[in-house]
DNA sequence: AACAACTGCAACCGCATGCTC
DNA sequence: TGAGCATGCGGTTGCAGTTGT
C-alpha cells in the first residue's frame, strides 16, 4: 500500500547512542511519557528516526531491564517456551520480567542455539506466522537454512555439527498438524503472575475467521485466540502423545531441560503447564 | 606484538497489524 | 472500503571486543 518511510532518513543520525542522545530521549519520556514516536525525536531535539527512539527505550533505556546474566531458571523458561512458541521473541519476553525480545532474541542465537548443537540436539524454528500467508520475493520472507554462506554464523553451524542431514525416518514422517496460538503483542502489564488467561484478553476476538472447533477442543480462553493451523513438514514439532504429555518439541527432548536445584521449578512448571493447557 | 578469526549484542530494516479518517 | 499512519515484531547486519595463532 505504499506507504511512505517511517523517517527520511537524511541528516538523521545512525548508529550507537552517545550519551547524551539517551540522556535526551530519557529525559523526554520522564516528562511526556512514551509514545509518538515519530514527533519524539524532533521534539526532544534528537536527530534520529521515531523508530530508533521506540527501539533505544525499549530495549535499553526503559526502567526495569534486566541486562546480562540469563540465569539458569530464565534459560530454561525460554528454552521450553521457544518450544512452544518458536521465534515468537516477544511473547517469550513477556514472560521474562525486565527481559527485552531482543534480548532474548540474541541470548537464543548466540548461547541457547550453540549449546543445544552442542548438545546434538537440533532444534528448528518453527514455521513463520506473519509472513508465511503471502508470498513474497524478499529473501526474508522464505528464508533458507544455507542462504547466505558467507555469513559466519552458517559457517560456525556447519563447523561444529556434521550431523546435519535428516534421518530416513524423519524423511519419511508423515506432515503434522499443530495449532499454534496467534502471536499477539505482549505489553509490559504481563508478568510470572499473570495467568495466561490475561495474555489473551485485549487481543482482537476473531474466533470466526478460524473454525477452531473443526480442529480440537479448546480452553474458554481459546475462543479469543486465532488459531492458525500450520502444516509441518517435520514430525518432530509438537508431537504430544495421547496422554496430553508433551514429549517432544521444536525437535528436542524437553526432558533435557528439567532444572534440578531451581528455586523456581514450579513456578516454571506452572508457566509450561498453563501453556500446554492452551495447545 | 600483530593479525585473523570469532563472538556477542546493539541497531537497523522490512513487513504485519490495528487504528483512524 | 481502502489509504495512510503509528507501532510492534522478527530477521539480519555491523562492528567493537575477545580469543586464537
Amino acid at each position: 500500500m505504499g506507504r511512505s518511510p517511517c523517517c527520511s532518513k537524511v541528516g538523521l543520525r545512525r548508529g550507537p547512542w552517545s550519551t547524551r542522545e539517551d540522556t535526551l530521549l530519557t529525559n523526554y519520556i520522564q516528562e511526556h511519557g512514551e509514545g509518538q514516536w515519530r514527533s519524539l525525536p524532533k521534539q526532544a531535539g534528537l536527530l534520529r528516526c521515531g523508530k530508533s527512539c521506540r527501539l533505544r527505550w525499549m530495549n535499553y533505556l526503559r526502567p526495569g531491564i534486566k541486562r546480562g546474566n540469563i540465569t539458569p531458571d530464565e534459560e530454561d523458561l525460554i528454552t521450553r517456551l521457544h518450544s512452544l512458541l518458536g521465534n515468537r521473541w516477544s511473547l517469550i519476553a513477556g514472560r521474562l520480567p525486565g527481559r527485552t525480545d531482543n534480548e532474548i532474541k540474541n541470548y537464543w542465537n548466540t548461547h541457547l542455539l550453540k549449546k543445544l548443537k552442542t548438545a546434538g540436539i537440533e532444534p528448528k524454528d518453527l514455521p513463520k506466522q506473519r509472513k508465511e500467508p503471502k508470498l513474497k520475493s524478499k529473501k526474508s520472507a522464505v528464508p533458507k537454512p544455507n542462504d547466505k554462506p558467507e555469513k559466519k554464523e552458517s559457517e560456525k553451524i556447519n563447523k561444529g555439527n556434521t550431523n546435519d542431514s535428516k534421518t530416513v525416518e524423519e524423511e519419511a514422517a508423515p506432515k503434522i498438524t499443530v495449532y499454534l496460538p496467534k502471536a499477539i503483542r505482549v505489553s509490559s502489564v504481563f508478568s510470572r503472575s499473570n495467568s495466561v488467561d490475561s495474555l489473551f484478553s485485549g487481543s482482537s476476538s476473531s474466533s470466526s475467521e478460524c473454525d477452531v472447533g473443526k480442529y480440537a477442543t479448546l480452553p474458554e480462553t481459546a475462543s479469543y485466540i486465532d488459531w492458525p493451523m500450520f502444516e509441518l513438514e517435520d514430525a518432530n514439532y509438537g508431537v504430544c502423545g495421547e496422554s496430553q504429555e508433551l514429549e517432544f518439541f521444536g525437535g528436542f527432548d524437553m526432558s533435557l531441560l528439567h532444572s534440578e536445584s531451581s528455586n523456581h521449578v514450579n513456578m516454571l512448571e506452572q508457566v509450561y503447564d498453563e501453556y500446554l493447557q492452551l495447545l
